[in-house]
Order: structure tokens, then C-alpha cells, then sequence
DNA sequence: GATCATGTATACGATGCCGTATAGATCCCA
DNA sequence: TGGGATCTATACGGCATCGTATACATGATC
């Protein structure tokens, strides 16, 4: 049994990465393997077909960007306020292919054509929100202002990276951190 | 000189509701004339090539989702309040192909991997986003404020369209509500 | 009604990608 | 060191789309 040179999770990883510079119709089986190198002799043996592939991406997207991510925030411990400074780190960093944002939205616009894509990404959604909510709770009573401050801070991550807009009388990132620092009090 | 049966605005507006329905690479221009019942002879006379319809698609997006809008508001006039409650309401219609927000989504997705594209969406959020902040001054005397409402407002005005999110304790639709009443305050 | 400009259909070669088939290379293990 | 499993390169036919070239259709104008 010889040591794959092109392991079936090199070709997920690059299909990640072709989705999140170019959408889902830059997943080319031919880009891919000529980006790793090779040609697309192995691919058929992992993948029946460019969808097979597309579905794995998927699949490994939605456990990075939850579960993962919120067993490492979990993992060190702290008060709700120090966790959600903790997310805010890991998220912002961008350490990792599946953490940039650019994956992030590449599946948002994909979904739209796409019931199964769609319905992963709603898990997806509620699992983030029902985490941020779980934060808020701890020292916030009020269940509408849990809400709010919920809804709040994962729309404003989103379109963080999403608005472009850079001429108000304020930089954009500062008008963040004031609301941030708004619903950490 | 005959009257064109498929005249260069057909083409242009064929061309956002492929961009709105499949992103910038289901613009393609066969698959236009199909869907117009022509073939593409006539598309060359009107388009040096497929960029060429693409750039035009952009300029013609730009001016709707901008200028023809806040026209639109400014035009029947009223305090900032009323002006932002219409603004709302002629957004969320959906009322024509440009409002719709998947072609806004598109763009943005496009923008990414497109400078060009991203100078122009960077200018229509600034658009957007100086307008709110016109509308929050007239009724809101502090600057930061006026930021904070702004960005606010039109994060989750993007973000209703692209979180899928539903199992909260509230209806997502009414914790935007309830943000809004607080800002409108 | 003939002419002419303009829009349209059709045919073409080129390109990029798909999925299949087959043969060669490589490494583990006996 | 040879067998066998597994990965890889190459070649193939097929399809969609590109942009060009050329001939046909149609309606305005004289």
C-alpha cells in the first residue's frame, strides 16, 4: 500500500481553498490537481464525481467553523466575557483555511442555489447563534437583549468583512469595537 | 433601420438576473440569448465580448441601488424618520430586479476576486452608508451615535438576507424589529 | 417596391473541463 | 527481491462556451 502523494484530504483541502477564492464553479478538478501538482489520475479514486468532493468540503466546512472552533474557545475556560474575547481572537486571526471568512461567504452565496448547501448552512447559523446566546445569558438576564446582542454581534462579524465603506467620520473598525464594547457592560 | 427585437438593454438586463440567480460566472453568453429566444448573433454588435456586458451590468447596478433609490425616498419627502421607514419599505419590497438583494450578494462575492469590482462596491456602500448617516443626524445629535446606528442599520439589513438562522427563542424578523424601534427612538 | 442598414441565424475552430480507460510507477510486505 | 495493491500519467470522446465570419431577414426610407 503506497503513501499516498495526494491523500484524499489534500484534495478536500485545496477544493477549500479554490471555493473560497473563486465560488463554488472554481472547483475544477483539473485546477485542483494542477495547483497540487499532479494530474487528475488519483481524484476518480477518492471522489465519484466533482459533487462527491464538493459534498466532503462541506462536510469538514461545518465541523471546523462549530464544533471545532467552540471546543477551543470551551477548551480554556473563563467567565462568558472572557470567552467571547477569546472567540473574537480565534475568529479574527484568520489562522486556518476554514476560519477565513472568504470560505464562509463563498458557501453563503453558494447556498442560495442550493437546498442542501442551504440547509447546512441554517445548522450552521444556529449553532453559532445558539453558542453566542449561551455566552450573553451568563450575565445578561434580559432574553430579548440576549437576543439582540446575539444577533447583533454575529451580523456585525459578517459584514466585517463584507462592507466596504470607508468614509464615515469614523473608521469602521472603531464604530465596532464601541458597540462591542456596548454589549460586553 | 430595423427596431431591434433584442435591443442592448435586454441583454444587460438578462445579464443581472443570471448574475443575481448563478454569480458572475453563470453570465454566459449563450445561455443569455437562449433564455432571451435568440441566438447571440446580435450580441457582438452591441458588446466587444462577455466583459464588456459585465462592466455595463455594474455601472447600471450601481446607479439603481444608489441614486435611483434615495431619489425615490427623497422624493416624497417627510422627517428622517418617515424617510427611513420608506426606505425600508421600497428595500424590502423587492420591487424590481436591482433591490433585490441576491444581486447585491453576487456583486459582493464577485468584488472579491475583482478589483474593479470591489472599488465599485465600495463606493455604493459609502453611498448607502452616507445617506443613513444624513438621515440618523437629523433626529440624533451625537456623532458616535449617528456611526453606531448607521453601521447597525445596514449590517443587519445585509445580514437578514444571508443568515439563515431560525431557532431562537425569538423570531429572527422580530429581534430585528425590536432593534429598530430602538434606534428609531 | 427597391435599397440599405441593422439585427439575427448558422457554421466554424479553439479552448477548457468532464469522466473513463489503461498502462506505468512506487512502495509495503512476505 | 518479487508480488500485489495503490496511486499517477496519459490519451480519449464528449460537451459547453467562446469569439469570428458570413449569409439571411426585416423594416425604414426614398
Amino acid at each position: 500500500m503506497a503513501a499516498p502523494r495526494t491523500p484524499r484530504g489534500a484534495w478536500i483541502e485545496q477544493g477549500l481553498r479554490a471555493l473560497s477564492a473563486g465560488g463554488p464553479d472554481a472547483v475544477r478538478v483539473e485546477v485542483l490537481a494542477k495547483s497540487l501538482g499532479v494530474t487528475k489520475g488519483g481524484f476518480y479514486g477518492y471522489f465519484a464525481d466533482r459533487y462527491a468532493l464538493l459534498a466532503e468540503m462541506l462536510k469538514v466546512w461545518e465541523h471546523e467553523v462549530t464544533d471545532e472552533i467552540i471546543g477551543r474557545v470551551e477548551a480554556a475556560g473563563g467567565d462568558a466575557r472572557q470567552r467571547l474575547t477569546r472567540l473574537r481572537a480565534i475568529i479574527d486571526s484568520g489562522a486556518g483555511l476554514l476560519t477565513d471568512f472568504s470560505t464562509d461567504l463563498a458557501i453563503r452565496e453558494w447556498a442560495r442555489r442550493d437546498p442542501a448547501v442551504a440547509a447546512r448552512l441554517r445548522r450552521v447559523d444556529n449553532r453559532r447563534l445558539d453558542y453566542l446566546r449561551a455566552l450573553y445569558r451568563e450575565f445578561c438576564p434580559d432574553e430579548d437583549e440576549v437576543e439582540v446582542r446575539s444577533l447583533i454581534s454575529y451580523s456585525l462579524w459578517i459584514t466585517s468583512h463584507l462592507i466596504a465603506a470607508d468614509n464615515g467620520t469614523r473608521d469602521p473598525a472603531e464604530v465596532r469595537q464601541l458597540i462591542r464594547e456596548r454589549f460586553m457592560a
